[in-house]
DNA sequence: GCGATTGAACAACAGTGATGTGCGAAACTC
DNA sequence: GAGTTTCGCACATCACTGTTGTTCAATCGC
């Protein structure tokens, strides 16, 4: 675990902590801690003031995008290559923000696909590819995520159909369906699934037992769940199943 | 000057080059001229043969971006600078393609200030700022210019109004107007243009001698040029300020 | 006012990217 | 089809960038 993502989860564990007991923590100098702090700061995790810093993560948001992205890489990767291979050449894709997706987006840079990224960060991973069509939506950036949101990001959605939405969501289950941290977000998702002929959710075991603020969708609304681990019940049952979605294990 | 612009113009001169050739030229052993001339032919410059390469860049057309982004910076910062002195806080603009807007780009990104950019190298120098409110039209992105084009492009454009456009042509000409080597970055800049109430130009001096191929708007729908160094005719009319320009040299 | 804290400057260090060399494989020439 | 040239992969080397720690003067809070 890399040292900010260890600062960040102590200061928010205790509400607020010291520079110095950070520094033993970690095991870093103080001048390195006051470092991280600042940019976790700049990030919007937490709040500096002399002597410490306190945390600033609702229990209701999730961390940042660049505290997430090292995480669980290998899950990822697998669910990402998975998804990948759902999709054919010459297919038209639109593709979510988060960190699963930023993966799939790696994996398609050399196919030749048309896809539009609805994250600056998958615009980036395939602005160098010569083989993708790349179409980049509007809207306005979230901080950090770089998640497009806002009515041009709706209106460049709506004026597209796609063959295919991949979604990464931040929880699905077969009662609540879809669910985002952000409610910006969650319409932008919305708008995704409902201008796709299919729709695939990249999900990684995490977010099978979890329920976030906004909806999105019903679970009847996916064709396909991509995740690394199924969840399933006393009776066996993934909940997803009976819903009609298929669910692949990576 | 960088060996990939030495081995580009070397290229284009000869129509094409042997290895050795360049090998001897650039002072670079034949291994690096290799991966030289691999990326130059990534980016479209020339194309390869066994031996050697032959250049593709046209007469009418420009060197790509990663050529051009380390040539005449000092002129560009200046300009850029200046540029920026003229956009007060608040203010919401919209943003060229092009080096020199990337420059501004890079000046505002502690500003207070509303900022569409055109480009994705703009978006990406902007993206991390927190005072920046960044708005991302969608469109495609030129390989190598990453300039946002298509309708997409057109349409966030027509849904703004700004109060500044921020222009980077190809060439500009009391005459001519504004000119660009692109017809849909033409059309990109002329709906900028259109949905902003002041035009700036922001123009380096070679600039002011050259026409390109496609018209973008004719000089007296700009309110003001800067550039480095001001071309007068012999009676000393730069033929801009007589179309009601204010001609600013950084 | 005093002590703790901070941020800037400098040095050491590791990690990354660029370059050159050697060699086997592929391609072109005759 | 044989010989020669060219190519690209693998590895070693090197410079450079970014990270970390240390020191010290300035600053902040009590």
């Amino acid at each position: 675990m890399s040292r900010l993502k260890q600062i960040s989860e102590a200061v928010r564990d205790a509400g607020s902590l010291g520079v110095a007991e950070l520094a033993a923590l970690t095991g870093a100098s103080e001048m390195t801690i006051r470092r991280d702090l600042e940019v976790l700061a700049a990030q919007g995790v937490l709040e500096r003031y002399r002597g410490g810093a306190r945390s600033l993560l609702l229990r209701g948001s999730e961390p940042p995008f660049a505290l997430r992205s090292d995480e669980n890489t290998d899950a990822k990767r697998r669910i990402a290559a998975v998804v990948a291979g759902l999709i054919a050449d010459g297919e038209s894709v639109v593709l979510d923000s988060g960190t699963t997706c930023l993966e799939v987006a790696r994996l398609l840079h050399d196919r030749r696909v048309t896809v539009m990224p609805l994250s600056l960060h998958s615009v980036n991973a395939l602005s160098s590819s010569s083989s993708v069509t790349l179409l980049v939506p509007g809207g306005r950036p979230r901080p950090g995520e770089l998640a497009l949101t806002g009515p041009l990001a709706l209106a460049s959605l709506q004026a597209l159909r796609f063959d295919t939405a991949v979604i990464g969501c931040c929880g699905l289950s077969a009662e609540h369906g879809l669910t985002a941290f952000d409610l910006e977000d969650a319409s932008v998702k919305r708008t995704a699934i409902a201008s796709a002929r299919r729709v695939i959710a990249a999900v990684d075991a995490s977010k099978l037992t979890r329920t976030a603020l906004a909806h999105v969708a019903p679970a009847s609304s996916l064709d396909a769940v991509v995740t690394d681990a199924v969840v399933t019940d006393a009776a066996g049952d993934d909940g997803l199943t009976a819903a009609g979605v298929a669910v692949v294990t990576a």
